[in-house]
DNA sequence: CGTGTTTGACCAGCGC
DNA sequence: GCGCTGGTCAAACACG
């Protein structure tokens, strides 16, 4: 599952989904350099099963190409049916703001920046006429924020498998999304982890493009981008713990705006559920405590293999500007408080409410769900980071 | 040579 | 205004 390798033979984990052009070259020379071993001048036959092996993988390496175009025009249509559908339906201010940064953009103006305010970055965006070029500045942020859900409609956002299905809808309620808009940036997703490897497993693929020095913190804090697709606004930061370097921390935020893969899914629906939760809250700082009922619970819509995962506890901190989710997987409901992050603070020593105050759209069920989704893929992926890392092991530097 | 990482610099927000 | 901090950029570098 997962997968776009139309050979179907490829010797990827379902983490390797839709491996990019340079990945897929890896796979070439792997796989090359697997049929040419020292007696190969003695085999001729080698060489003619070689010939034939390598035009066989550059026709699928073809595919494959051939299918991501495919996707990515797939993508612009969708794209451009919401944005369009959208601004009828009256969120004129959003786009026009939108419009106007980009003329202005196309002037020179100043760069994207900042974490939160992550729209498509710049340099990604120049030749992608359906995207809608967030440039920044805080006002607009929380507006780049609404339009930046690809496939959203007025009911909720669809995610899609592999294959572009649609798989699981989360529901949002725009008008709740654009009362929160005025006071809240996107919502961020924070999963700990036990992990003394890299970056937790996702499912996607992600390209490092910085690394911080976290204030209290002697370990660094590293920055990656999705580069499943070109264009895609997710970011996301890994630290680990101060306390205990054994804990890692990564941080969601956005929401992809392409097909992913099941363990990906996983993570974006609990991201959006996360969204629609905190954004459908009104006030700030609040919490609530999503104890997953029962971890081995599959989303009906989803095959992921579940694995048990005893007493994982997501903590949602809606205080502006950054609401947050925080899943703890470490196993020890006792560390979460020690969440170096500024947001948890003295919120997670209130008793757990049902739901998030202010009327939340969403059955908290479904957010459950797509937790337990999450926390499952997590545990099943761990350590087989999608990241690439070929030089370094320890990108601890700075 | 194309792609990804490293790392110093830059910028904006925020508190004082 | 100034300094601190977080987030991002982009040139230089490494790797396959
Ligand atoms: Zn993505």
């Amino acid at each position: 599952m997962g997968e776009f390798s139309p050979g179907g033979s490829a010797p990827n984990t379902s983490f390797e989904f839709f491996p990019k052009v340079p990945s897929a070259k890896t796979d070439l020379g792997l796989l090359t350099t697997a049929n040419s071993g020292s007696d190969r001048s003695n085999n001729v036959d080698n060489d003619v099963d070689e010939i034939k092996e390598e035009k066989r993988l550059k026709l699928e390496h073809q595919n494959m190409k051939e299918r991501l175009n495919d996707l990515e025009m797939r993508l612009a249509r969708i794209e451009y049916k919401v944005m369009s559908s959208t601004s009828v339906m009256g969120k004129t201010d959003e786009f026009a703001i939108q419009e106007e940064m980009d003329s202005k953009k196309n002037m020179g103006m100043k760069k994207q920046r900042q974490f939160m305010d992550s729209g498509q970055p710049s340099y990604q965006t120049t030749n992608q006429s359906y995207n809608n070029n967030n440039s920044n500045r805080s006002h607009v942020d929380t507006a780049a924020a609404s339009a930046e859900h690809p496939f959203k409609n007025n009911d909720g956002i669809v995610l899609h498998d592999a294959r572009g299905n649609s798989v699981t809808t989360v529901t949002f309620s725009s008008s709740n999304m654009v009362a929160a808009e005025g006071t809240m940036r996107k919502p961020r997703v924070s999963v700990r982890t036990r992990s003394n490897a890299y970056p937790i497993s996702d499912g996607c693929q992600w390209r490092k493009y910085g690394q911080k020095k976290a204030k209290g913190n002697p370990c660094p804090r590293s920055y990656y981008r999705c580069t499943m697709v070109k264009g895609c606004p997710v970011h996301k930061q890994f630290q680990r713990c101060a306390d205990d370097q054994t804990v890692v921390i990564t941080t969601y935020e956005g929401n992809h705006n392409h097909p992913l893969p099941t363990t990906a899914l996983s993570m974006a629906s609990m991201t959006s559920a996360a969204a629609s939760n905190l954004l459908s809250g009104s006030t700030p700082s609040m919490t609530a405590n999503y104890e997953i009922p029962n971890p081995n619970f599959i989303p009906p819509t989803t095959t992921t293999t579940l694995m048990p995962c005893p007493s994982s506890m997501a903590t949602i901190s809606a205080s502006a500007p950054f609401p947050t989710v925080m899943l703890d997987l470490t196993h020890s409901p006792a560390n979460q408080s020690r969440f170096s992050g500024s947001q948890m603070s003295s919120d997670l020593v209130e008793p757990p409410p049902p739901r998030v105050a202010g009327s939340p759209v969403m059955d908290p069920n479904v957010f459950a769900n797509a937790l337990a989704a999450f926390t499952s893929a997590v545990n099943n992926c761990d350590g087989n980071s999608k990241v690439k890392d070929n030089k370094s092991s320890s990108s601890n530097n700075q």
